[in-house]
RNA sequence: GAGGACGUAGCUCAGCUGGUAGAGCAGCGGACUUUUAAUCCGUAGGUCCGGGGUUCGAUCCCCCGCGUCCUCACCA
């Protein structure tokens, strides 16, 4: 490998007459163009060999006894590495200009000296390197007086001009609107978002991982549906032009899986986008990331041991001390115990201690809404003591306690299998994490008779704004008609399971370009 | 959708009772070959979110709009 440029120069390409170029993005422009007539292209190709070596790989390199060799004189044996990365800081000390470098990997510096660059002209490009630039560098590690491990370089390159001038390098990039709009700026420039993102990604893959080596089959199945079913919400709709139909856009993939299941697939996941038209806040964005699972010849306990083996699996990667002492991550003020076991309570139970009543008397359910302005006109009873319970009863478990809530009363969970001994409540249970509703799980209705009069039910409460469930989707009854085994059903929100584990309030933290409303 | 807070230099932020705007960083010029948010000297930089109103005069007070955040509602 030589360290000539890695790329030839080319033609200063004609640029648009800049009407009003900011002055900082003007000087910028006077750089890059000086560094054009240097003989560097500022928008450099790849450079020679294997790419670039990964500044924590590259700090890895590092041989102190050669350097120390080297610097008594001996040989140069010193390890070369050719690097790349945006420039984070920089200290022009007059004839020796020093960078900090940042790639995925972390930070490295450089220091390029006007005596051991390769010439002058690789010296001229250093002083004409501005914050933000991306460049390739390649020379021996050393380690400096102050003791920092450091390519010294031989040679520099641009690899991209940065025509934009950074945030501060101190404070940052704080602002969450710039933030969220600017994510290509902010993802280099605080390492917490690139935390953050990075473990979304792990986490994703290590779920996918662990369901599939646990037996369960990833699907796909259609975004764009002609009847959006499988939970109660607004869907977002849109035309279709070829078929002039209009199509809704999912809020559950879970009428398509049990059609699956129907089929033959007895161990399936999906992990996708649900789309709900409905408001934004901390923990709701217009689409989220949705994990959703059958075991067929299951029940709503098999898929609680998966979830609660899934989520500790997850929680393991983040722990301080892996495999020793209590399993807990910080979220907000709380360490949350993702140890054994996660706690149960009956629904009923939390609504009697949270309330003072029994749940069944809904005559005084009534009354205690009305008292403290809970929706509940044209409710019916159970809606009503749904809204009550969400309200006074579901904030009295532990934030710090994984815990699931389970016999869910059977008029509030439609899709589920009524519970044989007590056909009042529904084989369901709900994982409750840090305060946020994570994972739902379900003995899943396979009665076509006993779906289709639910749908019809529902059907006849359409008027009313609260009504769970608004279509009747005769293929799903025709599918359930040909028959599906018993199974185990659930969903698990893959942000809301990131913000826990990443310790972040806001679920903007943990998606990679949250919806924002455009600018005017 | 409702209420509250906020919007000032590229970034992070000050700005008193209404009197025409400041700092740090970044930038530019200069000094400096082992710096660490380098340092030192000098210097430039503004639609005070937009529009209207009150006033002799508005970054500041009032109204409307736009955007963000927080709380609530809807929802997972």
């Amino acid at each position: 490998m030589s360290a000539d440029p890695p790329i030839p120069p080319h033609e200063p390409a004609p640029r648009p007459s800049p009407q009003a170029t900011h002055p900082l993005e003007e000087q910028r422009r006077k750089n890059r163009d000086a560094a054009r007539a240097l003989g560097f292209d500022p928008y450099g190709r790849r450079p020679e060999g294997d790419g670039p070596t990964p500044l924590a790989q590259a700090l890895r390199l590092y041989d102190h006894a050669a350097d120390e060799a080297h610097k008594q004189g001996h040989p140069d044996a010193r390890p070369v590495v050719t690097i790349a990365g945006r420039v984070v800081l920089l200290r022009d000390n007059g004839k020796l200009v020093w960078m900090t470098l940042r790639d995925h990997t972390g930070d490295l510096q450089i220091a390029v000296s006007a005596r051991d660059a390769a010439d002058e002209r690789t010296f001229e490009l250093a002083k004409l390197t501005d914050l933000g630039d991306i460049v390739l560098a390649r020379g021996p590690l050393v380690r400096t007086r102050t003791g920092e491990v450091t390519v010294w370089c031989k040679s520099l390159w641009p690899a991209a001009k940065s025509l934009t001038p950074p945030p501060d390098k101190h404070a940052g990039l704080t602002d969450p609107e710039l933030r969220y709009r600017q994510r290509y700026t902010d993802m280099w420039v605080n390492p917490e978002t690139a935390r953050v993102l990075a473990a979304r990604s792990a986490i994703v893959a290590a779920v996918r991982a662990h369901l599939t080596g646990a037996g369960y089959t990833e699907v796909e199945t259609p975004m764009l549906q002609p009847l959006a079913g499988g939970a109660a919400a607004r869907p977002f709709v849109t035309r279709m032009n070829a078929l002039g139909i209009d199509l809704s856009l999912r809020i559950a993939p879970e009428l398509y899986l049990k059609r699956l299941l129907v089929g033959g697939l007895p161990r399936i996941f999906e992990i996708n986008r649900n789309f709900r038209n409905e408001g934004l806040d901390r923990r709701h964005n217009p689409e989220f990331t949705m994990l959703e699972l059958y075991h067929a010849f299951g029940d709503m306990h098999t898929v609680m041991e998966v979830t609660e083996s899934l989520v500790r699996h997850c929680a393991a990667m983040f722990a301080p001390a892996p495999g020793s002492g209590p399993l807990t991550l910080p979220f907000g003020d709380h360490a949350v115990d993702y140890g054994p076991p996660f706690g149960r309570v009956r629904y009923a139970e939390l609504f009697g201690a949270a309330l003072g009543f029994d749940m069944t008397d809904t005559a005084r359910a009534r009354a205690h809404a009305a008292a403290h302005h809970v929706p509940h006109q044209g409710l019916d009873d159970w809606l009503v003591v749904n809204q009550l319970f969400e309200r006074f009863a579901e904030p009295t478990l532990d934030p710090a306690r994984p815990t699931f809530i389970t016999h869910y009363p059977a008029a509030v969970s439609p899709l589920t299998r009524p519970n044989p001994d007590d056909p009042t409540l529904a084989d369901r249970a709900d994982l409750f994490i840090g305060g946020m509703e994570i994972a739902p799980h379900y003995t899943e209705l396979n009665d076509p008779d006993l779906q289709a009069a639910i749908f019809r039910q529902q059907l006849a409460g359409q008027d009313d704004e609260e009504s769970t469930f608004r279509t009747y989707d005769h293929d799903f009854i025709d599918a359930l008609k040909v028959g599906m085994p018993p199974a185990g059903g659930m969903g698990l929100g893959i942000d809301r399971l990131v913000m826990l584990l990443t310790n972040q309030r806001s679920i903007r933290d943990v998606i990679l370009f949250p919806l924002m409303r455009p600018l005017a």
